[in-house]
DNA sequence: ATGGGCGTTCCAGCAACTGGAAGGTCAAGC
DNA sequence: GCTTGACCTTCCAGTTGCTGGAACGCCCAT
């Protein structure tokens, strides 16, 4: 297969997994003009690669799934743990943007948003930081 | 002031408030001896882009809220625009966060997290895409 | 005059791609 | 057999929002 068909299959763009060679995630051989061609094996670990991403694993976690995925002798507890350490990251960002979404929603609330200067979104971003605690 | 006490007073970090001269969020004078004399006005504008920060606007929708926040002609219903634009994407981050959340959720949970090879996470990620609808 | 603690500039790098230029290859149609 | 167009290749640059470091200048106290 080359790169277009692997692009299609996996639903990633074909710039994307030359990066993803790039940085050694996958390894296709080339064929004799050059090309780039993907085993069955590669096109598993570009799926793969795909649908951690869209978990929101990070590049470098991936590669530790990918390991993992490839090595018959793991233990699962592993793959738990970066998996759940990842939850928890979640977790912290879903409280960040809730948090911010609490806070802006307020504001936008209050803001009559008509033709006047007057602003409580604006007097609201000029405040003073707290002195860090 | 010097940039050490608006870093200080605003709780940005030097480094930071020198890039935002470079993109031209801020424009302090300059001593006679080169150093970068930041003004009331400055530190005013260092806390608004914190602040804006924090609540997770991006540099250009910085810019122009610091446009707004400076013109005094301004109408509250272009402020109100640039942050409800900016909760609906808050919105979208949080809807995203929390499908992944869930979906991880349920494969932590789905795995033993012994010593043993087998696990639901590897599988799922396995899969192949959904194509694409 | 010397030391430390400020300040300055510029250059490089992070994540994870994405775009574009410049060129090589392949299969189909005439 | 030649052209056309779709594919493939590499490499370089840019994105966002900083952050680190090198190498240097300035200022104040001892």
């Amino acid at each position: 297969m080359n790169i277009g068909d692997v692009a299609t299959l996996s639903g990633l763009p074909a710039k994307t997994i030359r990066y993803y060679e790039d940085i050694g995630l996958v390894r296709p051989p080339r064929g004799p003009n050059g090309y780039r061609r993907f085993r069955e094996s590669d096109l598993h670990k570009l799926n793969f690669l795909g649908r951690a991403r869209s978990l929101g694993f990070s590049i470098e976690e991936c590669r530790g799934l990918l390991a993992l995925y490839e090595d018959e002798g793991r233990a699962s507890a592993d793959v738990k743990r970066i998996a759940r350490d990842h939850l928890r990251e979640i977790d912290r960002k879903i409280d960040e943007l809730a948090e911010m979404r609490r806070t802006l929603g307020e504001l936008v609330e209050a803001c009559s948003g008509d033709h006047r200067p007057n602003c409580p979104i604006l007097t609201d971003l000029a405040r003073m930081p707290k002195p860090r605690c």
